[in-house]
DNA sequence: TTCAAATATGAAAACGTTACCAAACACAAG
DNA sequence: CTTGTGTTTGGTAACGTTTTCATATTTGAA
C-alpha cells in the first residue's frame, strides 16, 4: 500500500480511501491509484485491516465430525448463512476428543473469531468455555448444551421426538421395544432414552432394562448385545435406535436376517427410503439447526446482550415401512 | 499485553518473551508476568502476531459441497493433516457456482492464507487463480484440474477406474451397457465417460450414444431418460454410473422395479452394501486424496519450488452383487 | 580489582492497515 | 477583499504483536 502510494504519488490515506470506495477523492487521483494498484498487483491484506478495525469477519465452528451427514448438513447451513454476512468460516471436527475440542476452541479464540458455534464434547470440562465467553467471544451451542453453563443453545427436541418415534411403534402393536443408543454420557442419547421411557410410560408398558443397550455405535459393538436381546425368552418385536450412526450399525447387524424386528431410527439418513423395507425415522433438521445457530450467533455479534436463548427444533416422523411392521405372531 | 507489562512492571519485550516461552528471562520477572497475565485474563491475539510474523497458520479449502460424502471425507482428512501442522482450516463449499468459487478464493487470499486447496468449478474462468498463485499463494487442485493452469493436482484415476468398472460388467456377460453421468462439462464426468468407451473398445463393443446420458444428477433429471433407454428395442442389461450422486439417483429411479439391470457405480457411498442387492462400486479414496493434497500443499508452503506434481490415486473395485447380475435372458 | 564475556532487559521500529486531525484549497456570499 | 463553508488531501497515531538493537547487569576468570 505504501508502494502504491509512492508510485501514484499520493498519500497513504488516499490509497486507503480509494481501496475502500470512499467517494470523496478526486477522479484524477482515483485513476492514478487504480493504475498503480494494477501495475503493482496490489491486494489489500485483510488480516492487517481486521487488526486495525477490530473484527475478524470470521466465525468458528466446532462440530463432532464433518463426515457425519448430520453435521455436514449443519455445517453447510452455517457456511451459507455466514457467507451472506461476509464472514468466513473456520471449521473443525472435535472427533469427540475433549482435548481436541478444547484446543480448537482456544485456538479459534486466540485468533479472535467474532463468534463461535460449538458442539461440546460430552465429557467435557467446560470451565474454559465460560472463560472465553467472559473474555468476550459470543458462543452458541448446538446439538448439545454445555455442562453447567448458561448460554444460547440450539437443540433438537430429542426427548419428545424419541417419544413420538416409540409411540409410533406402540401404535403399531408393539409392547416389547428395544432401545439401542449411543453412549449414555452423550446428552442427546440420554434425552432420547428418556423419551423412550416417556412413551412406554404413556402406554403403561413396563420398562425393561434388558431391552436397552448403549455404546459407541459400530457393528462390532452392537452385534452381540443385539443378538442376545433378540434371543430372550420374551424378545423385542421392535427396535428404536437413538441416532443415525446407531441405525446404520443395526441395519448392518441385521443384514441378511430372515425375520427382522420393526425399526424406527432417530435422525434421517441418505437412502433410508431405498432400503427394503424403507427405514422409518424421526427426522431432525440439521440445516435448520445450523441456520438457527448462525442467526443467534450473529445476533450476539451484532450486540444483542439479552438473556440466553434456547431454541428447540421439532422433529418429523417419516414412516417408510420398517416402523409399520406389526409384531410377529407369538 | 501492554497492560500486562504495566501491571508486572516490566517491558513489553519481556512479556512477549514469557508468552513465547523464551527461557532467557529471570525467574522473578517470569513469575510476575505470569501473575499479571492471570490477573488480567490476558490471551495473546494471534492474528496480530501473525501480521507481524508473516504467516497466518491457516489454509483455505474450497470444495464443491460439504454435504457430499466424497467431499466431507476429503475435508476431514485435510482437517486432520493441517491440525497436526498447527494450522487452522478455512473451508467453504462452492456449490458449483463459479462466481462463489471465485469470491471464496479471493477472500481467502485477501486474508493471506498460507495456501489453498481447491476443487475448481467446472465452467470456471481461471485467470484469477493464476494471478493469486503468481502473487505467492501456493495452491493444489483436487479432484479436478484447473483449466489451462500448470499446478499441483491430486486426482483420482477416473478414466482407468471407470474402464475397470465397465470391464467388470463386460466380464459378467454384458454387451449392452448404459452410462449415466454428471454433466459433460465436468472434468471427472468426461474422464469417466472416456473410460467407459475404453472398456467398450477393449471388448470390441460398438459405442452406442443412445445408451449414454449426462445431466446434473437428480431423480427428476434421470427418470425419463433412463426409462426411455430401458424401453429400447435392444435395451441395456447393465448400467454404469459416473459418480455417487448419479448412482443414488438411479437407485431411486429404479426403486420398486421388478427387474433391474446390473449396476456398477463410480465412487462408494454409505449403505451401498446394505441394499439388495449390494451395489458394486469403483471406490475412490477421498481421505487419501485429502491427505495427499494437504501433504503437497505443506510441501509448497515449506518452500518447495519444484515443478508441478500430479498425483493420481487409484481406485478399488468392490463387488457387492449389483455388478455381478448376469444379463437377463433375451 | 579489573576486564571480557555472557545474560537480562527495555525502547523503539516494524508488520499493513484505518481513522483522526489539521492543512490546503476552492468557491460563493457578504 | 474578507469571511465562511465545504471538499480533498496527507501526516501520523493507532491496532497488538515480534524482533532488533543497544544498554544495563551479572558472572567468571585473570
Amino acid at each position: 500500500m505504501k508502494d502504491v502510494a509512492a508510485l501514484a504519488k499520493v498519500g497513504l490515506s488516499t490509497v486507503s480511501r480509494v481501496v475502500n470506495g470512499d467517494n470523496r477523492v478526486s477522479d484524477a487521483k482515483t485513476a492514478a491509484v487504480l493504475q498503480a494498484i494494477r501495475e503493482l498487483g496490489f491486494r489489500r491484506n485483510d488480516s492487517a485491516r481486521q487488526l486495525r478495525v477490530g473484527a475478524t469477519q470470521s466465525i468458528g465452528l466446532v462440530i463432532e465430525n464433518v463426515i457425519d451427514p448430520f453435521f455436514s448438513h449443519l455445517t453447510h447451513a452455517v457456511e451459507n448463512y455466514s457467507l451472506e454476512r461476509n464472514t468466513l468460516l473456520l471449521s473443525a471436527s472435535s472427533t469427540r476428543d475433549p482435548e481436541r475440542t478444547r484446543r480448537l476452541v482456544l485456538e479459534f479464540c486466540a485468533r479472535r473469531v467474532d463468534g463461535l458455534i460449538v458442539t461440546p464434547a460430552d465429557t467435557e470440562e467446560t470451565g474454559y468455555l465460560q472463560a472465553e465467553m467472559d473474555a468476550g467471544t459470543p458462543m452458541v451451542f448446538v446439538d448439545r448444551p454445555p455442562r453447567g453453563i448458561e448460554a444460547d443453545t440450539v437443540l433438537t427436541g430429542d426427548r419428545s421426538g424419541a417419544a413420538r418415534g416409540v409411540a409410533h411403534l406402540i401404535r403399531h402393536g408393539h409392547r416389547r421395544i428395544a432401545c439401542v443408543t449411543d453412549r449414555g454420557q452423550l446428552h442427546t442419547a440420554a434425552q432420547r432414552l428418556a423419551g423412550y421411557r416417556d412413551a412406554l410410560d404413556a402406554a403403561a408398558i413396563r420398562y425393561d432394562p434388558e431391552l436397552v443397550y448403549s455404546a459407541t455405535p459400530s457393528v462390532e459393538n452392537f452385534r452381540t448385545p443385539v443378538a442376545r436381546m433378540l434371543a430372550l425368552d420374551n424378545p423385542p418385536t421392535a427396535v428404536f435406535t437413538g441416532n443415525n450412526r446407531s441405525t446404520v450399525a443395526i441395519l448392518r447387524v441385521m443384514a441378511g436376517w430372515d425375520t427382522r424386528p420393526a425399526l424406527v431410527g432417530f435422525d434421517d439418513f441418505e437412502l433410508a427410503d431405498a432400503l427394503h423395507p424403507g427405514v422409518t425415522v424421526v427426522a431432525q433438521h440439521p440445516a435448520e439447526m445450523g441456520r438457527a445457530a448462525a442467526e443467534q450467533l450473529f445476533r450476539r455479534i451484532g450486540g444483542d446482550t439479552g438473556p440466553p436463548r434456547h431454541t428447540i427444533l421439532g422433529t418429523t416422523l417419516i414412516p417408510r415401512g420398517s416402523g409399520e411392521i406389526p409384531p410377529s405372531r407369538k
